[in-house]
DNA sequence: GCCAACGTTGGC
DNA sequence: GCCAACGTTGGC
């Protein structure tokens, strides 16, 4: 199995909304190395759900529902994965935490600010989990 | 609201 | 195929 985190702003797309609608068409993706990854996801797939801009913290995690399929919003080849809210986070885990954890300061998200589907080592994944758990 | 970082576009 | 100009994202 494989570990993804994904971004999105709550003012377009919160967490709140997604378990609401207890499933989310993941659109909208418009870069190639962002593709390639929704593209690597397979069913069951464990996805760290990023809010972006306001927030700035990991907030729940969602799991793959639908493997990668022709993007419905556009005739261009893009690609869409189907995330359905597999958990709500007991504490957020902050983006100045991810900085400042020794395991994590390296994931994309704090290197490569702008990529918006990327993938996390199993044991980045975990970590996050765990400094989740913390008070 | 500003600006750095990055991706994309287009002229040569 | 290079690179400057431009647009977008996202942290601050």
């Amino acid at each position: 199995m494989n570990h993804w985190l994904v971004k999105s702003e709550p003012s377009t797309y919160s967490w709140e909304k997604f378990l609401k609608d207890k499933k989310a068409v993941w659109d909208g993706v418009r870069n190639y190395a962002a593709r390639l990854n929704l593209r690597a996801m397979k069913k069951g797939d464990l996805v760290c759900f990023y809010h972006s801009n306001e927030g700035l913290c990991i907030v729940g995690i969602a799991k793959v529902l639908k493997e990668a399929y022709q993007d419905p919003t556009t005739k261009e080849d893009w690609s869409v994965v189907d995330l359905e809210p597999y958990k709500t986070l007991k504490r957020p885990v902050t983006l100045t935490e991810i900085k400042a954890d020794k395991l994590l300061q390296n994931i994309y998200l704090v290197r490569q600010g702008r990529l918006s589907v990327m993938p996390l080592k199993k044991e980045e994944f975990e970590r996050i989990l765990e400094l989740s758990e913390k008070k």
